[in-house]
DNA sequence: CTGAAAGCGCTAACAG
DNA sequence: CTGTTAGCGCTTTCAG
């Protein structure tokens, strides 16, 4: 019905012309308030609704950016990571009046097949139509580089890892936030303290498992191989470290899991096997993921700044897409005191 | 650079018309297949993508829909049914080649405040300018009369609540799943099956009741006030209705929850309290959501089949874009065997 | 402050 | 099969 309302039919009904209608949809304090009453009357009238595409035509933002989401959307479901990270992009988004076009790009059989030629690649970035993306998830050299090329502003959630990409980013510190965890441990008397390992062809991985190995120098406590367990982020291989780390250590009197769903992998082995938490064995996290109800104990974990993240991300995007820099920024996380350290 | 390559760019380069290179884009077939084969060579070279504003205001599909998520995006953590639903969805969207612009209409703050006035909601449908809709989530009554006032073509993966809407839907048969839970305790020799139902105000949560209700009284077994406790979906409230239920009955032997987060809160209770499962007391949830791995005993639940319900959803809104009529389906959920029923 | 006119990049008749 | 010619709905000079 009113389907097709364009600016012309506002015009008319408003006795006016088309630019000046335009007019008061982008600058309405150069139009007389008279003038500017009548017309909106008639836009309310006719119901009128712009058409963005029209407007994206004639060269104006679209105010709508790509969120590209490095993962299989089924990862919302099986990491709550994953999901707070989106949601936290999305709400700040939305905060500042974006739209936004979530696209998850994984390893799902039907994305996969969309993706056989970098050409298809570069069509894909270049041909969405944003003002810009940000990324969450981890993405591929070459995909990467196909971003880059698109001449996009994107902001990343991570680091880029090309080495002078101009990608801009926001991060944790993870290293810092692995020697928290240590420190932590330590200072509660902790002697015996292992690690679980994500993925390490993962940076943030590699990171905490770094920050793990100099806090425990640094506290000047006995490192081994024995004490390393390598998982890989998923909640089953933390169970499986888990076990590992007790068949080969008598004395452990502590654990960093380098993410949450390890920590609870490795809470159920506990569990299991006996052994009584914090008590004989401390667990800690990472992560902070939304698990507060799902045990009665609560983990002790480190958590991400979500929200500055989130923010600064958009900030980010925003200042880029004027054509302003934007300085990549290394976020803090905190300890988040729990029930299991 | 080549942020600016227009299609005259590409047809002046193979020495042809725009009005040709417009036609490889669309119907290749009926081009010469040398002409098509240079004006290819010339979009490589010149590194060309066509502008999807262009096209969509020239009246072309811009084959893409609108993925309206009427819940907060927290709730894709908070529940994994949010999270199977639209990856579910996204999937098929993917696998018929169309976007997907993921909008959530949540309770959050800042989306809120977007929405203060009837205007501001019809707008914001209208202006989406894409090819169609389809909804997750429970809409309010406001909500779906300004969808259907957009006059887009809109598929639902539940259920319209106005009387006569012309939204079409897809959902599972609620009621029938629960008698399927409730005739699997029954066969099984159990007595005294209690519900935990869900939040009310919702369709399906109704529907579960009286699915239970139907079922229970078609199996001749005793239906009682103390064995009907009310949740909201949450783990919490299911942990509570456990309690609630445990202490006004001593001789319950079965527990039917309408989702699996408050089966699970339930599960906590009974094995906090010290009863075995399904020893003394048989659960069965709902929904099937992805927790094989979240503990070491399956829950034994009922599960939608996500993937014939997300497959008719987006056939459907292919058929609906294409002016064709679309018939509303129920489809049948069925019983997942695990270890606690 | 307002109107007329040109053009954004692409598609769709209509002729050839 | 291919080129020409109009628009699609909106913004934006440039005059008035």
């Amino acid at each position: 019905m009113d389907k097709k309302v364009t600016i012309s039919d506002v015009a008319r009904l408003a006795d006016v012309s088309k630019a000046t209608v335009s007019r008061v949809l982008n600058r309405p304090e150069i139009v007389a308030p008279e003038v500017q009453a009548r017309i909106r009357q008639a836009m309310a009238e006719l119901n009128y609704a712009p058409n963005r595409h029209a407007r994206a035509l004639s060269g104006v933002r679209t105010k709508t950016v790509g969120l590209l989401f490095f993962r299989d959307l089924w990862d919302l479901v099986l990491n709550p990571f994953w999901g707070m990270a989106t949601s936290t992009v999305y709400e700040h988004l939305l905060a500042n009046e974006l739209d936004c076009n979530l696209i998850a790009l994984g390893h799902s059989i039907t994305s996969r097949e969309r993706f056989t030629t970098p050409d298809r690649y570069r069509r894909f970035f270049a041909t969405r139509n944003v003002d810009g993306f940000l990324v969450v998830g981890h993405m591929s050299t070459d995909q990467e580089r196909y971003l880059t090329e698109s001449e996009l502003p994107a902001v990343i959630w991570g680091r880029p890892e090309l080495p002078d990409s101009p990608l801009t980013y926001v991060d944790s510190d993870h290293r810092a936030g692995a020697a928290l965890a240590v420190d932590h441990l330590a200072s509660r008397g902790r002697r015996h303290i292992a690690t679980i390992t994500g993925d390490l062809a993962l940076a943030p991985a590699r990171d905490r498992l770094d920050g793990y190995t100099r806090a425990m120098a640094q506290a000047q406590l006995a490192q081994h191989q024995s004490l390393v367990a390598h998982g890989d982020f998923t909640r089953r291989s933390g169970a499986d470290a888990m076990n590992w780390l007790l068949n080969r250590n008598n004395d452990l009197d502590a654990v960093f899991a380098a993410n949450d769903e390890m920590a609870i992998g490795a809470l159920e082995v506990l569990d299991q096997r006996g052994y009584s938490v914090p008590g004989q064995i401390a667990v800690v996290g990472f992560d902070n993921v939304a698990l507060p109800q799902q045990r009665t104990q609560r983990l002790t974990t480190i958590g991400h700044d979500y929200n500055q993240i989130g923010a600064q991300l958009v900030a980010g995007l925003l200042d880029r897409m004027q054509g302003l820099p934007h300085q990549p920024s290394v976020i803090s996380p905190v300890l988040i005191p729990g029930d299991t350290a």
